[in-house]
RNA sequence: GGGCCUGUAGCUCAGGUGGUUAGAGCGCACGCCUGAUAAGCGUGAGGUCGGCAGUUCGAGUCUGCCCAGGCCCA
């Protein structure tokens, strides 16, 4: 062995340069993306071509999807959740279009509302003003011009992330055109008979007198006085039934924070879960003054509570005389023998809210200031009074109704004066009252937290208001509850993922009364009048007509502008009726989007094919809009819905300022680009939540690189590549055609996983094609041909044949994903100053190219390459070689699967072919056991490898080694096909 | 506290109807190449499948409890 890699024969002085006659990989594609740059010039370049308008002209004919927008709230910056959502959405459009769909998107703003109100009238007190003394109009103009800024900084925010639509027209809720749908709307569930007035717990600020939201209140502690109440069981329970004679004389103890609410007491609620016991007080303690109570009297407390409630009343001793069972016990009210007023029965109910972990294991319930109290007593309606559903008995000055015996006109909370905010004389007169009646046990004083006005900074209290509500339980025409129709809509709705249905189900089955009201400024009003005395709703289509026009005219300021003369015409006296002036609550308001959005646009489609928001939408818009077209259209506004979860920090917390966690979309966007964040979101399991922070965004930092290398590698292969050079499919090396049928099997799993919304398996599928199949195996193994065989060699026109079918898809299969790159490459590929890949759909894969039989032959010779690769590792690492071109491995094999597979895949010799495909010089596939010990993979027993040198010199152009070097005269340093190529070269060139 | 949901290598994800040593890519470590070069190739090390208990011949996969986290309520 003369010519041994180790000498090879190819560093003699006068040894030519061949390496202008290769054809290396050519290509002004730059590596590196600069996206935070380029970005917004791809996005400018789109709007100067009028891409999305050219997509509508070029859909004209085809089938449409629709997906419909869920308007985002117009205030603030728009955060990485409602960026994932934008992202996620243009995913769909843009793989709905390019699957052959028209796929327009019209997005939209929420625009009324509290936050935004909240927001205006924080600026008028920064300028000292009140908010009372701003004129409604004024007001109302304000909101809406704030929300009109927040959305041109919303839609820079979306477009930005690459977001295609419709944005220099999007819908917004507050546009004339929508308030007057939503009124139309409304005025339709009005006319149905399904709104009506009933009365729901606010937490009302007496101080303003005005009902507040949860986020208008802030909380801090606060000093409370506490009482416990006795109530004198009755003789019978509620069916009749006598109760036991020990019990016979004894109370109900309960205990509050608000000595006020006892005038309005109608129940007392325990738990089943809790064991009560009978006590019979034998001895008091000493007191500085006289004790509530006294030796003989028989107390009913939960017995986890009892020691905590007789240490309260100062007694020292009591005999627990027997377990009691709260179930269908009636008391008495303990001001029940001051006024006839509270001569009702208090039953005692049965509440999932009792604990016994503070109190006396019974729970005070006064329906008119309270929650959980509501429930409770609407839970019960055999107990309601047929008049006052409800008691009322605090008014909106905060003091008791002048009608309230004992109490009339006294506040809980005094509302001027020096000491506005405290409390008022009411607590007291009541405690008097009870002290009188001989019903107080104990009273004491509690430091807790308790819910202010961020206004005034004055307590607020819970208080029953008159609201308005769509009835979910009334007969429609057709005899069906709104209720009944809307789980039927949900049955026939697509939700995805399929928990989702449940979810919504469980919610319309079990929520009650929807409540529409609000007492606000900024919305669509309630375009209601009331008969004066009835209180009566008028329902008159032609008054409906004109309340509807002039809200067309005028937006919904017309309600407030305009006098009610104009809207009730000449049939009804104004004096007898009474506008109401309450709002709508926001929910409504994009309950109707779909009324307003989509169904006036011809270029649009009602039913949406798909609503798509997060997971917290539920009871949100999926269900506002639900219940608003079932009531309306009888039916669900979507044909499918699609949830997805929430972005989370890297650990799945919820990010926070605090916490230092938060990713902005505008960040990743300045840092990375917006194309990484689109990957990330490509590559997450939505219907999970959603992760995100510097170590996960890294991960498709690095994705993104390879994918664009290994573009950026096509692309120089293909350096004046033309369709002249093409091969037919069949004249192709088996390892093209196996590329082709990879192509077709990617075919199949990007529209399938496209239209299953299931983006992670295209992206992970594609993916995974570049780096496995292409980069790693089918690119590395053809470099030889692309680079060494003549231009007219079929093995390289092939392989540029198959590696534009690649790119050709992979620009347009990804484009969804990453519009901007995808962009950048396929212009690189057909330079433009006009066309652009999103014009593009996916392009059809012959169904020739499927090829099973062959897939699996080459699965069996890659795995024969495994091997080989493994044997070059322990080579290489014992510094035999270096390039496996250096090596020669002769490979035995026992199963003649080997051998069969490779041979039907060759062209010529099986030997060749394995070191083609094993970029080595030379290999021997050996029949047999090996002779001696050889390479083996742990999985894979059959095939065993002896590594050896390659023979013969090096070639000066490919690098390989040959025992042909210099068999062309003329080339004395080349292999036969590499001293014919140059040949070929120098004729061109010469 | 209640309803619904989630928890597989450092990261992102695969793992029909329970069945051989739990997979992939990335990252990491080591090596090669220097004609994809702020690239490319190869090899390797990483997992008590959140924890505990149970059903079963056998559980990542079924059941119960617990822990952690999320959304919506209270």
């Amino acid at each position: 062995m003369t010519d041994t890699p180790a000498d090879n024969g190819t560093d003699t002085a006068d040894s030519r340069d061949y390496r202008q006659t290769l054809f290396l990989p050519k290509t002004d594609f730059p590596m590196r993306a600069g996206l935070p740059k380029q970005e917004p010039l791809w996005l400018e370049r789109w709007e100067k071509l009028e891409i999305y308008r050219r997509l509508r002209e070029q859909g004209a004919k085809k089938t449409r999807f629709v997906l419909h927008d869920g308007p985002p709230y117009a205030n603030g910056h728009i955060h990485i959740g409602t960026g994932m959502n934008k992202i996620l959405k243009d995913f769909v459009v843009r793989s709905r279009q390019m699957s052959g769909f028209d796929a327009p998107y019209r997005p939209g703003w929420d625009c009324h509302g509290l936050p935004i109100e909240w927001k205006v009238e924080q600026a008028y007190r920064a300028k000292g003003r009140n908010k009372n003394d701003v004129p409604t109009k004024e007001f109302r103009a304000e909101c809406r011009a704030y929300a009109g800024g927040w959305i041109d900084v919303q839609r820079e925010e979306f477009k930005r992330l690459g977001v295609a639509g419709e944005w220099d027209n999007p819908y917004t809720t507050m546009a004339f055109d929508a308030e007057a749908v939503i009124v139309r709307e409304f005025l339709s569930f009005v006319k149905q008979g399904l709104v009506y007035c009933g009365s729901a717990p606010v937490m009302w600020s007496p101080v303003e007198q005005t009902a507040l939201a949860e986020a208008e209140v802030e909380y801090h502690d606060k000093v409370s006085t506490t009482i416990h109440v006795r109530f004198p069981l009755r003789g019978l329970r509620h069916d009749g039934s006598a109760i036991p004679s020990s019990c016979i004389g004894a109370h109900v103890v309960i205990w509050t924070t608000t000595p006020w609410t006892i005038p309005a007491n109608r129940a007392i609620c325990y738990s089943p879960d809790i064991s009560y016991g009978l006590y019979e007080v034998t001895a008091m303690g000493e007191s500085e003054f006289k004790p509530w109570a006294m030796p003989g009297d028989r107390l009913i407390v939960a017995d986890n509570l009892w020691e905590e409630t007789a240490a309260a009343a100062k007694i020292t001793r009591a005999d627990r005389i027997m377990s009691v069972d709260p179930k269908g016990l009636v008391c008495a009210h303990p001001l029940a023998n001051a006024d006839k007023y509270w001569s009702y029965g208090v039953p005692l109910l049965a509440g999932e809210h009792v604990t016994d972990e503070t109190g006396t294991g019974f729970v005070h319930t006064a329906p008119g200031h309270g929650a959980e109290d509501y429930v409770a007593w609407m839970a019960h309606p055999e107990w309601h009074d047929r008049n006052t559903p409800v008691p009322q008995t605090v008014g909106e000055d905060g003091a008791f109704y002048e009608n309230i015996p004992l109490f009339g006109g006294l506040h809980i909370i005094r509302v001027d004066g020096k000491k506005q905010g405290q409390d008022g004389p009411a607590n007291k007169a009541v405690m008097d009252a009870l002290i009188l009646q001989n019903r107080l046990l104990a009273r004491g004083r509690l430091e807790h937290s308790y819910p202010h006005s961020w206004r005034s900074k004055a307590p607020v209290i819970f208080r029953n208001t008159p609201q308005w509500f769509v009835a979910l339980d009334r007969p429609m025409q057709d005899g069906r509850t709104l209720r009944d129709v809307a789980v039927k809509a949900i049955g026939d709705t697509q939700w995805t993922p399929k928990v989702a249905e449940n979810r919504i189900r469980a919610m319309v089955e079990g929520r009650p009364d929807w409540l529409v009201s609000r007492q606000r400024a900024w919305g669509v009003p309630l375009t209601l009048f009331v008969e004066a005395g009835t209180k009566r709703v008028l329902n008159d289509p032609k008054v409906h007509a004109r309340i509807i026009k002039a809200v067309e005219e005028d937006g919904a300021d017309a309600w407030f502008e305009r006098p009610a003369a104009e809207f009730l015409g000449e049939e009804y006296d104004p004096e007898a009726f009474e506008k109401v002036t309450d709002i709508l609550d926001v929910w409504f308001d994009s309950g109707c989007t779909h009324a307003f959005a989509l169904e006036p646009r011809p270029d649009l489609k009602w039913p949406a094919d798909l609503y798509l928001e997060g997971s917290d939408q539920h009871r949100g818009w999926f269900q506002s809009s639900l219940l608003e077209s079932c009531g309306t259209r009888g039916r669900a506004p979507y044909d499918a819905v699609l949830t997805h979860g929430f972005v989370m920090a890297g650990d799945g917390r919820k990010m926070s300022k605090s916490l230092g966690n938060v990713v902005a979309p505008d960040d990743v966007a300045k840092k990375y680009g917006v194309e990484i964040l689109r990957l990330w979101a490509a590559g997450q399991d939505y219907t999970d939540d959603l992760r995100i922070s510097d170590e996960i965004l890294q991960t498709s930092v690095d994705a993104y690189r390879k994918l664009r290398n290994t573009m950026r590698y096509v692309l120089g292969a293909l350096d004046g590549f033309s369709s002249s050079e093409t091969v037919q499919h069949d004249r192709m090396p088996s390892l093209e055609r196996w590329v082709l049928h990879r192509l077709h099997e990617l075919d199949g799993i990007v529209r399938e996983g496209y239209a299953a919304y299931d983006f992670k398996k295209v992206y992970s599928a594609l993916f995974n094609f570049c780096v496995v199949d292409l980069s790693a195996f089918y690119l590395d193994v053809r470099k030889d041909a692309l680079y060494c065989d003549r231009p007219d060699a079929l093995r390289r026109r092939a392989a540029r044949t198959v590696m534009n079918e690649v790119i050709d898809r992979l620009t347009a299969w990804l484009a969804p994903i990453m519009p901007f790159t995808m962009e950048e490459v396929w212009l690189g590929l057909h330079p433009s100053d006009t066309d652009s890949v999103h014009l593009r759909t996916f392009p059809d894969t012959p169904a020739d190219w499927h090829d099973g039989s062959r897939a699996e032959r080459w699965q069996t010779i890659r795995r024969l390459r495994r091997v080989v690769n493994g044997a070059l590792e322990v080579e290489r690492r014992e510094k035999r070689i270096g390039s496996s071109l250096e090596a020669a491995p002769q490979v035995y094999v026992t199963d003649p699967s080997y051998r069969a597979a490779l041979a039907a895949e060759a062209d010529g010799d099986v030997d060749e072919y394995l070191a083609e495909i094993g970029i080595t010089s030379q290999a021997y596939l050996i029949d047999g056991e090996a002779p001696q010990v050889g390479f083996k993979l742990e999985d894979v027993a059959d095939i065993v490898v002896i590594p050896g040198r390659a023979v013969g010199r090096k070639c000066a152009r490919s690098w390989k080694y040959s025992t042909a070097i210099g068999a062309d005269s003329r080339y004395p340093d080349l292999s036969p096909r590499d001293a014919e190529a140059v040949a070929h070269w120098d004729a061109m060139n010469a």
